[in-house]
DNA sequence: ACGCCCTTGTGAACATTTGCACAAAGTCGC
DNA sequence: GCGACTTTGTGCAAATGTTCACAAGGGCGT
């Protein structure tokens, strides 16, 4: 394999596991905003964060260097940053597929556009609801998909029920569509290139009934309890480490 | 450190990776019982739940000896198995907490039900809220936490506003809930030994809108476009590391 | 201008997770 | 019964992620 490109220095290539965290520093950085404050520490926003200080400034590391040693970093430009490396600069037009009740309760969410995103069209499959009002918008037949990725649409939000989430995942796709959220509770094949991330409720409750489990296993030997998911004491109970 | 208690063969301390799969497997198996199938491979299960059959089959392996070589997974007999290591033979009572839009919607799900959980209470802070009805149930107000978790409710759900998490969050600590998945879009702290998921639909989009700029720069530069979060490709490109 | 003190950014050790490849073990046809 | 065929379960290696610990830097008081 040849050298390749050379990786801009940081900026591209950002790990899965940071990313996935990124998120999680704006809300915080947002938080310190509306709070005031002009300046944190990596201890700082950690704490805000739910992270340790040292996976937060590792993280950051991989955007490039924004923080003052000896002093911290600066709020907003640290927000400005960690929204750049996401590629929120810009708002990103998302729709949302399937109108049942969880569809319609992300429909009128609101949540989206604080955040960066505008639900710009609501589909379904159903003729007796295409047509039909929800929030601001009319629901639409899965016939006008092509036109909006046509018009720039990349993310697609899946909020039919199980059965119908791989056909519409092949409709989005088929349509152009990159990126995929799931809400339905199965999973979607989808070819190379797309991405998909699945939001299950059961499923998370279900991992946390794993751990009430070993809870009440542990309490009925008489070993420690579990520990938190975020703490290393969990798992590696009573092991040197 | 002394030896310790030498981990029952397997069924203790199955890998947190794991865990997080398992509510996707048992998923794919009610699929294929919903489809008649009796027997399955651990490459069809892959399939089905979307991951690699090495994967599937190193999970499995956590939990114990359960399929024939050369045959494969007598699909029940699995379902029982995943249901027991995940701590769902018996039915867990589940606390929501935040009765807005978003708790509303939870409170009427359903999904929860049908998945080895039951929504046995709704709680508000806003004295105007409590009373009110939510599907079978009426809204009560946060005082009535104790006498929940002495009856043996110990997982919550968070679906107050972010400012109210945390304390949310400490009411349900303090009165002894050990598990809480929180919708909030705040990370909140809590002692070693409770777990904390959270599920944050702005999150999920951020990730998907990182993939997408990738997307974009990517074709920009003329480089190949990124590769799946499964596949290998992306991330690697050009780096020695 | 200087030196002290504080916090970042990161190399290196450690831990976890994934993927490969194949021996072990069972079924099925004959 | 026996051999051919299939699929599991797992040892090992590679990749990814986390934690530690500290050198490098930069501000601030004097």
């Amino acid at each position: 394999m040849p050298p390749v490109s050379v990786e801009s220095a940081a900026e591209r290539g950002i790990p899965d596991a940071a990313v996935a965290r990124l998120p999680g520093y704006l809300r915080a950085l947002d938080t310190m905003t509306a709070s005031g404050i002009a300046s944190v520490s990596s201890e700082e926003l950690a704490v805000e964060a739910g992270v340790s200080s040292a996976k937060l400034r590792k993280d950051l590391s991989h955007l490039g260097s924004y923080g003052v040693r000896g002093v911290g970093y600066d709020v907003s430009h640290l927000r400005y940053e960690i929204s750049r490396a996401l590629g929120l600069t810009h708002d990103w037009p998302v729709v949302i597929v399937g109108m049942g009740n969880l569809g319609r309760a992300l429909a009128q969410y609101g949540g989206f556009e604080q955040q960066g995103f505008s639900v710009v069209a609501l589909l379904d499959h159903d003729p007796e609801v295409v047509g039909q009002r929800v929030g601001d918008l009319v629901v639409q037949p899965m016939t006008v998909l092509p036109a909006l990725t046509g018009s720039g649409v990349v993310i697609g939000v899946i909020a039919a029920p199980a059965q119908a989430a791989q056909d519409v995942a092949d409709a989005l796709v088929g349509a152009g569509i990159g990126s995929i959220l799931n809400f339905a509770p199965s999973a979607v094949n989808v070819p190379d290139g797309v991405q998909v991330r699945r939001v299950d409720l059961a499923s998370e409750l279900q991992i946390l009934a794993y751990h009430e489990q070993r809870r009440v296993e542990s309490a009925e030997s008489g070993a420690p309890a579990d520990g938190t998911a975020a703490s290393a004491s969990a798992r590696t109970v009573g092991v040197a480490r």
